[in-house]
DNA sequence: GTCTATAACCAGATAGAC
DNA sequence: GTCTATCTGGTTATAGAC
C-alpha cells in the first residue's frame, strides 16, 4: 500500500500480485494455475518461485492487508458483552465501511475464496492463527447469551448489509466507485441500529 | 427432498451426497478429493462414478435444490423497474427467508464455494444457463438507473442481512435452528424497508 | 533475477472383471 | 452395483545453468 506503487514502474513482485488478484477473483484460487499467472505477467512459471515460496504465499500476501482491517473492526467485539451501544457501533461500522470501499477488490477476492483462505495456514502458521482468532471472536459474539438475540441479529445483519452493499455492488458495476453509496449504507446502518437520521 | 429419505435406509447415492455436502462445506469443493468422499461413505472411488458422471455433477446435484429457491425469489426482480413497493418486497424476502432457514446447510455450501459453483457449467450447460441468468438479473437490478440508489441499496442490504443472519448464525451455532431468529430478521427487514413493526 | 528442464505427485476419470 | 487396476493429464515445486 505504499503510494509509490502507482508512480514508479511496478516491480515484478507487484505485477505478479496484481495478476494473481485478478485471476484468483475471476476464476477462483484453486482453478487458477501458476502457469496462467506467469503468462499474464510475461514471465515464466519458475520465476514466480523467486518472488514467492508457494502459491499459497501469493494469496497470503494479498489477504494480509484486509486482515489488518478486519482486526480493527473486530477488536471491539469482545467489548460487546451486554446491551449494545449502537451509537458507538455505528462509528465502528462506518470506519469498516470506509476500508471496505477503498479495498473493494480484495474484499471481493475474499468473498469468493473463503475456503481457500481458511485452509491457508498450512504453510503459514502465523496467518492462520490470526484468522482463527477472528473467526472465534465472531463465533463467540454470535452465540453470546448475555447479548439479546435482537442485538446480535442486528449487528450480524449490519455486517451482511455492509458487505453486500459494498462488495455486491462492485461486481455489478465493475470497478466503479458509486457516488453516494457510502451515505446510503450509513443510512441503512442507522435504521438497523434504531438511530435517528441526520437532517 | 422426498420425505422417504429419513425413513428408509438411505440409498448409496444419498449417502454420497450427504458426505459430499459435509466435506465440500468444511474443506471446500476443490480441496476435497473423491478419495475422501469414497472413504467416508465406505465405498471405493470408482463406485462414485456409477452414481455420478463427474465430481462436478455431485456439486450440481446439491446446488440444484437451492437454485429453484433463488429462482422464485429473483423472478420478481425484473418487475422492479421504478420505485419499489417495499410491502410487496417484504413478502418475497419472507418467503426467501423461510427457504434459506430450512435449507441452511446447502446455503452455507454455496456461500463457501462460489467460484466452484460458477465454473460449474463446463460439464452441465443447462445448469450454467440458469445460473448465468440469475446473475444477470441481479446485475441489471443493481445497476438499473430507473431505480433510485436508495432503493437498490436497501434491497441489496436486505439480501445481505438475510443471508448473514440465516447462514452466518448457523456456522457459529452448529446446526441449531435458533428460536426467534426468523422474527428478528423479519423485523430487520421492516426497518430496512421503512415499514411499521406489528404490535 | 530469470530461464530450462525435470522431478514428484495426485487428481479425476475409464475399462472391464465380478 | 461395486471392485481392481490403470491411464492420462496437469499441477506444484525444485535444481541448477545463464
Amino acid at each position: 500500500m505504499k503510494q509509490a506503487e502507482e508512480l514508479e514502474a511496478p516491480s515484478t513482485r507487484e505485477r505478479i500480485l496484481a495478476a494473481a488478484l485478478d485471476l484468483f477473483t475471476e476464476q477462483g484460487f484453486d482453478k487458477t494455475s501458476l502457469r496462467e499467472v506467469s503468462e499474464r505477467v510475461g514471465v515464466t512459471k519458475a520465476a514466480l518461485y523467486y518472488h514467492f515460496r508457494s502459491k499459497e504465499e501469493m494469496l497470503s500476501s494479498l489477504v494480509e492487508r484486509a486482515h489488518g482491517i478486519g482486526h480493527h473492526g473486530f477488536d471491539v467485539l469482545p467489548l460487546f458483552n451486554g446491551p449494545i451501544d449502537f451509537a458507538a457501533a455505528l462509528g465502528t461500522f462506518s470506519a469498516l465501511l470506509d476500508q471496505v470501499l477503498s479495498n473493494r477488490k480484495i474484499f471481493v477476492l475474499m468473498e469468493r475464496n473463503r475456503t481457500a483462505i481458511e485452509g491457508l495456514g498450512d504453510h503459514d502458521p502465523a496467518h492462520q492463527e490470526e484468522h482463527r482468532q477472528l473467526e472465534r471472536q465472531w463465533a463467540e459474539f454470535v452465540a453470546n447469551p448475555k447479548i439479546s438475540l435482537r442485538d446480535r441479529v442486528r449487528v450480524s445483519a449490519a455486517l451482511g448489509a455492509v458487505m453486500a452493499g459494498a462488495v455486491g455492488t462492485t461486481r455489478g458495476l465493475g470497478t466503479d466507485a458509486p457516488e453516494g453509496l457510502k451515505d446510503e449504507l450509513l443510512s441503512v446502518l442507522r435504521d438497523l441500529f434504531g438511530l435517528a437520521q441526520p437532517a
